[in-house]
DNA sequence: TCGATTTGCCAAAACGTTTTGAGTAGGAAG
DNA sequence: CTTCCTACTCAAAACGTTTTGGCAAATCGA
């Protein structure tokens, strides 16, 4: 199997030189239509590819955009917030020219390589970042990097950052105050990791809307399940027993959720009767449980699919719009009930 | 932000020659300790990082490696499938010094850039490939490509071409034995698209048990839901509702398992009381269905991180394994019973 | 007719590396 | 005093593009 052919390769075929046969094949005015054509035919003849990275060397333009995720993990297929914006970010770069490359990172080994080094190791054109941190390095760097970026889920400006989210704080709102209106006064809220923006914000939700709603904030109410199963398990088991007043629970994710479920059956607790859930996510499984799970749908997919246009933008320097939100909607099942 | 330090820019620094600074950067023998200590130093002061584009260029290595999957849609959140193998592949590609660009592809852009194009323009220095047809035009190139490969659940080997897959034939048969054990005799077979190579083998395995254990084929009880739950619905319905005789049905997928069950409900037929299911995948929904889904357990972490293990082994000219099958297994759960 | 413009083409430099082949200096061996 | 190593260093070429500046021929304007 040969090696694929070079500008060389043609023009040595067609007789003309490199310059000449290069600026054919983009499409330059200063070339006659009939070296052009014959230009063309050979470099199709001979399955010519242009050698992206030699253009890139040159150009400093890599038409890679990177797609930095924090843990990519097997266990979130439970959520599959990561894949389906992996998927939104997908599609809209299929039909561009633009390719991207998966790096998937940790707080330890930001350690290790620097943002900036990330980026122009492999001269990334753009950088789309989910999953990050609050206090990870990378999010400082990326802010006042050169390189354009869009985080997902962080409302970060700067130069050349730009975001998308979704309106967190008034759906969290919302699903409390639903609770508030069916007659729930001991409402529990189970948080994610508190090195997470969204759950610093859904947080600051739950304490809003009882403030609104007149209710006096109960410390012991709050717990922390990071996001996982087993732990929100766990710590809604431990709430329940010694709380036995509480009669609703709003959760920072669906996945927690479950183990709030799993807990109140452990118990003996009754969903929805002695005890209303919502969750936060609207994944999957949520409507195949049962009770099937009052949530909150966030539009993952669109996310990815919106932050790959935007940074398009960004790349190509027309300038637009450097925040989206997207809306959230409280899907109601059967999870909750009146007190 | 200023732009990244090259190998110039140490070299004007430390006063040694590019090629010095380079060779000491990189651990050649021929540099004394003193001079690769100083490079070395003003390396780490300046911020450098090897930029892999150039290097990529003279080495003919890119150190990136191609996954290439077909499809890649939000629709399939339901099996994970390709999101776990890409956990898998990711996961092992970590510790090395490649990374991966995803690259989707489908059967209609298959015609517009070929194999030996997506390999050369970005140089890849290997592919994982997924999901194909068995008809595409990669398959044959990818076969005898000189780009090293590793194509998952597509048995075809070459010059630099392995494959990674499970026992899907005998796990097939066990699921259709099993169910023969259980009595039933009429078993209809719920096919997954006929371009799938799975497909072929499933439903060679259904035949072959059917066949082994005295039971005649009957076409009639062959139907397809081409991987998708709505159509395998669809064709269940069809089915059931002419054949009352049916008594099992195996599915060469779980979300085709979903349809059958959900045409089984429509129809009042009860499961597993007058009908038996087994799907194929184990797909985080079957046990959390009711009732819970008997089905065939894949790997697909595993076949991921296997791919890309082997696929190093090839790219870096080590020989070994050339075909790797895991395990699969039949989990029985709620979803079959008894004639 | 002559100068000016346009059209079509090209040589050479550049991008940041690695690799090759050669060179220098110093010491050891003869 | 040569000759030969050894240890270290470097200039130059190469990878496959794009871009710059310019050159020759053809066309135009007067």
């Amino acid at each position: 199997m040969k090696e694929l052919a070079t500008l060389k390769d043609i023009a040595r075929e067609t007789g003309f030189s490199v310059t000449t046969v290069s600026r054919a094949l983009n499409g330059y005015f200063d070339v006659s239509e009939g070296t052009r054509t014959k230009i063309e035919q050979t470099a199709k003849r001979l399955g010519y590819s242009p050698n992206i990275i030699a253009r890139s060397l040159v150009t400093k333009q890599s038409k890679t955009i990177g797609f930095i995720v924090t843990d990519l993990k097997r266990e979130s297929i439970k959520d599959n917030f990561m894949y389906e914006t992996l998927c939104g970010v997908s599609d809209t770069l299929a039909s561009t020219t633009y390719e991207f490359v998966v790096l998937s990172t940790s707080t330890a080994k930001q350690k290790n390589k620097t943002y900036r080094q990330i980026c122009a190791e492999r001269q990334l054109d753009g950088v789309v970042i989910q999953g990050l941190k609050i206090e990870d390095p990378y999010l400082i760097e990326a802010m006042d990097s050169d390189t354009p970026c869009v985080l997902i889920d962080i409302p970060i400006e700067g130069e050349k950052a730009a975001y998308v989210t979704s309106n967190q704080f008034e759906s969290a709102k919302q699903a409390v105050k639903y609770l508030r209106r069916m007659g729930h006064e001991k409402i529990a809220y189970m948080n994610g990791s508190e090195h997470a923006h969204v759950s610093q914000i859904r947080k600051k939700a739950y304490e809003e809307a009882l403030r609104e709603t007149g209710v006096e904030l109960d410390p012991a109410l709050v717990v922390n399940g990071d996001f996982e199963e087993e732990m929100a398990r766990r710590a809604a088991l431990h709430l329940l027993l010694n709380r036995s007043d509480v009669s609703a629970f709003f959760c920072a994710s669906d996945v927690m959720a479950l183990g709030v479920m799993q807990a109140a059956k452990e118990l003996g607790i009754q969903i929805p009767k002695d005890l209303s859930v919502i969750g936060f996510d609207n994944i999957l499984l949520s409507r195949y449980i049962t009770p099937k799970l009052t949530t909150i749908s966030q539009q993952p997919y669109e996310m990815g699919s919106a932050a790959a246009e935007m940074l398009i933008q960004l790349i190509e320097g027309h300038d637009g719009e450097r925040q989206i939100e997207l809306k959230n909607e409280l899907i109601l099942r059967e999870s909750t009930s009146n007190r």
